[in-house]
DNA sequence: TTGAAAGCGCTAACAA
DNA sequence: TTGTTAGCGCTTTCAA
């Protein structure tokens, strides 16, 4: 399996293997019929371009790394797609590192993604708290902070406006009469969460309702964490709310859950409406109403915003804050 | 940005750049004390090893390509996530690409990973055909195919007991009292979905049923697709099944919605049965009995197979062929 | 046990 | 317009 250099099309074509760089990489200083017999001799040959020999000289290697928390997550699957087509479009390739949420995952990510001489990384942090233990690494390339807000961290990051988002999503459901509405999920230790919580009740206020919480007690949020808690909330007495507001679509699908085993209805009985638009939320017997990351914008701007960095090292940092939209389905309703 | 390389940690410790090489790779010809004294040096200097200057001398670029067609599809999403884990604990790292299911983007994909020199390729064809169009390819890196079965072609591939899998759903259904059960989605061009009518058409053949079919007559297999497929299946006069069994999940899932706008219950009208076991089928309200793949197995047996390929080029090709599982959910009832 | 030097496949500066 | 050569950061003989 021995791979055909750039020295053996030069034997064969009969020139130097200078010259051979030259017609493949679109010098000037060559001429036409040199060009045309060398791109005949690679084609026949099948030469490819060993892109490691030549990230060596350059120093790129057009390689970018992805680090998610899971590629499983429907929200991360939906960036990695997005996030791959808008680099690829544009000659580079994504080293993709689950973290598992796990901060030394993380950190070993960043190792790996350094030891290949990636050119730059997006980095779907677990936590806020991500930023402070990897401020070496991101030091040493340069990297965009993606999906989660980090506030005034000196790095660039991309998010969605959660705190606007919180708030639309309490407009809508006040708009359709709901006056108690629980936001459900508020969960320390995530300036995203934080954010979204914030927006809330900054809506409740100048709405003049009363903000109600039920908070995660889990460090994570997942459909089965929403589901236990959502277990909780519906066992415990005196609930007065008409309308839930979850934190993510993944707490809102635990809630569907637990509704569904206990005969509550939704939309009948309760609204609910979900935070981030995930793929799930669209499908039959679901019907989601949520509140919308713009997937594709986010990525799209996260791309930019890395190739801004690589090109320019002293572009300094820029925080780029989405809008979000209503997605109205199925299981939100006039009371 | 200038990252830190094995001389001027040589410098720093006071020894030829060559010692360096040696502690850092475990050899035995060094005293303990150069080497601590040197691994010191690396940690103080934030030193990460050069992996692509590592890779020209080693021939081993400690990646792997992933080919998929999509990884927002929960399909490939669930395979990569645990491929992904499985590389990483063996020190390979994953480049990504989106064939979107067109052949000229896998032809692209493969030529981007062989510039890239990866040690091996993991790769989800879109389609049996991709085979012959790619084999050029396949001949310079080794490549396992995953997920579809290309029956006797010379080349590793795993996949799922397609065949068997049809039958076990088929079997499961006649279990439960069905006896005219619908196999819907049937597609040419696709080895694997050959193989599930196939193993449908057998079952019947046993069991003594008469089969029907509902052809798909897309070039591909999407909810979008099976929920317009499925409209026109409920339109037609004469329809005369109590249970459907659908090629593929997401086929499942554009019935399920088809269905939910008709008014068709399921399971009380007909019961449905799916195949993969994707994430959606376990979802709040879905709940999608279904014919399940082993993704994890799939994935470390694909990894497996392929670093085997790597370590020892000539040891041919194998074929895996993993059982399904049934996963029965509320969407299938008795008769 | 250590150092010197060649070479992996490529680009780019310099010569011709 | 083309060829020669140095060098990217590393591993690995070969000498010392």
């Amino acid at each position: 399996m021995k791979n055909v250099t750039i020295k053996d099309v030069a034997k064969v074509a009969g020139v130097s293997y200078s010259t051979v760089s030259r017609a493949l990489s679109g010098s000037r200083e060559i001429s036409e019929a040199t060009r045309e017999k060398i791109l005949a001799v690679c084609q026949e040959m099948n030469y490819t371009a060993n892109t490691v020999a030549r990230a060596m000289v350059m120093k790129s290697t057009m390689l970018l790394g992805l680090i998610v928390t899971d590629i499983n997550n429907p929200f991360m699957s939906e960036l990695a797609y997005h996030i791959d087509r808008q680099t690829r479009t544009r000659g580079y390739n994504i080293v993709l590192a689950n973290s598992s949420k796990d901060p030394e995952q993380e950190r070993e990510a960043f190792e790996l993604m350094l030891g290949h001489q990636v050119d730059g990384i997006i980095f779907c942090p677990s936590s806020p708290a991500s930023y402070n233990m990897l401020k070496d690494y991101i030091d040493r390339v340069p990297t965009v902070f993606l999906g989660e807000n980090l506030r005034d961290i000196p790095q660039s990051y991309v998010s969605v406006d959660n705190f606007r988002g919180a708030e639309l999503g309490t407009e809508y459901l006040y708009g359709l009469g709901h006056r108690k509405i629980l936001y459900f999920g508020r969960r320390r230790g995530s300036t995203t969460h934080q954010l979204r919580a914030d927006g809330y009740a900054s809506a409740c206020k100048n709405l003049g309702i009363t903000p109600q919480y039920f908070n995660n007690t889990f460090p994570t949020t997942s459909i089965k964490n929403g589901y236990q808690l959502a277990k909780q909330l519906f066992a415990q007495e005196g609930n007065d709310f008409t309308a839930i507001f979850a934190s993510t679509d993944t707490n809102a699908l635990g809630i569907m859950q637990a509704a569904e085993e206990l005969g509550i209805r939704i939309p009948e009985d309760i609204s609910l409406l979900g935070f981030d638009n995930i793929r799930d939320a669209s499908l039959p017997r679901i019907h989601l109403s949520s509140v919308e990351q713009p997937f594709k914008m986010l990525a799209s701007v996260a791309v930019d915003c890395l190739l801004d960095k690589i090109s320019n090292d002293q572009a300094g940092y820029s925080h780029r804050i989405l809008y979000p939209a209503l997605k109205e389905r199925k299981t939100t309703a006039r009371v």
